[in-house]
DNA sequence: AATAGATCCAACCGCGCTTCC
DNA sequence: GGGAAGCGCGGTTGGATCTAT
């Protein structure tokens, strides 16, 4: 395509700028009546003197039925925030999972306020780490900052069990080298760390101190949860919650479903395990550790099976996870038509 | 109250992919 | 099979609005 104007709008004198009021409720009309078929034939069709792409752009992401107006939700937040370390910058994938929210939306949502949040944490020039004290320090500097993000918009991040449980180093980009002394096929040997001491007594977080972390048990093969009969596995599937402050929370589906107002938002996570087939991301079966039994017992509807033999904590910062997987997610080669790196889990 | 700077967000641009002929 | 047309997406722009001084 060339230059300038769309080749829908190249013939015709075409109106630019804001929609008035007399054009949108022309093009709702038209539609309504008639569907839009061809885009670039709308305009004609409604009597409107835009091209066809405007009227598109309209229909989708103002006209459109079902639009949630005003402002994010912190659920859908903290889901933007895991899809876009996850997709990249896919807004219309991204948008799939936030119902009545557009692409454009979602991108200007980033752009303008998390986007701002992560920058001021120097996200973008992180510079490698070599040693896992030099992580523990980075994670621990940018926790503050992170705790600005979460509550800038929400009290807390939602994060897959799962995904805690693959945090495993993804084919490296060519052009993004991993970080300095990071094994690229082992990623647990030089990231997990067993704490045993890691002091779960209570739900003060300042009783320990750690960066937002994902806290994998043990690693076993995520079960994905049985769309067809939402939550047949509710006994043992669980999910994971920091508020960023380092005070990890477990929570059982159920428990999750009854407790936040957005369900679409957390529905959308649920359609995030099934995205990558189970490989990358769904619900942790029994992946709730003993030493989080003392935990447990604050919450009402914490599943009452708790078995894990055993427990590590990965010295693995949100950031750190986000610099290791986006190059791989983002890099030309990833197409959305090629299937995305496998994370498969390490055993310890 | 005036104004400059910051922020928001609707709309546009251009590229790549798909469909049509 | 190949070119044209159409569509969808991500990046960018610029006007409107908000905020600080």
């Amino acid at each position: 395509m060339g230059h300038g104007h769309h080749r829908c709008c190249s013939k015709q004198k075409v109106k630019r700028g804001m929609w008035s009021p007399e054009e949108d409720e022309k093009l709702s009309r038209h539609i309504s009546a008639y569907g839009h078929g061809r885009w670039s034939a709308v305009p004609r069709l409604a009597g409107l003197q835009r091209c066809g792409k405007s009227c598109r752009l309209r229909w989708i992401n103002y006209l459109r039925p079902g639009l949630k107006r005003g402002s994010f939700s912190p659920q859908e937040a903290a889901l933007i925030v895991d899809l876009q370390n996850i997709l990249g910058n896919k807004w219309a994938q991204i948008a799939k999972y936030l119902p009545g929210r557009t692409d454009n939306e979602v991108k200007n949502f980033w752009n303008s306020s998390i986007k701002k949040k992560l920058m001021a944490m120097n996200l973008s020039n992180m510079a490698p780490v070599s040693n896992l004290a030099a992580i523990s320090n980075l994670a621990n500097s940018a926790r503050s900052n992170f705790q600005g993000l979460c509550s800038m918009n929400s009290n807390s991040i939602l994060i897959p069990t799962a995904q805690m449980d693959q945090v495993c180093i993804p084919a490296a980009a060519p052009n993004d080298p991993l970080p300095q002394g990071f094994d690229q096929v082992n990623f647990n040997t030089n990231l997990f760390t067993p704490l045993p001491s890691f002091p779960f007594s209570s739900l003060d977080s300042s009783a320990y101190d750690l960066p937002p972390v994902w806290m994998p048990s043990e690693y076993q093969k995520p079960q994905l949860i049985d769309h067809q009969h939402q939550f047949n596995k509710q006994e043992d599937t669980s999910m994971f919650i920091t508020d960023g402050a380092g005070a990890p929370q477990f929570f059982n589906l159920p428990q999750l479903m009854g407790t936040f107002d957005d369900t679409s938002a957390f529905n959308g996570l649920l359609k995030l395990s099934q995205m990558t087939d189970g490989d990358q991301f769904g619900m942790c079966s029994s992946s709730v550790s003993p030493v989080l039994a003392p935990v447990s017992t604050g919450f009402s509807g914490f599943p009452s099976v708790l078995h894990a033999p055993k427990m590590q904590v990965p010295a693995v910062s949100h950031i750190q996870f986000i610099h290791s997987v986006m190059p791989a997610f983002n890099s030309p080669s990833s197409s959305s038509s090629s299937p995305l790196p496998v994370l498969t889990p390490t055993t310890s």
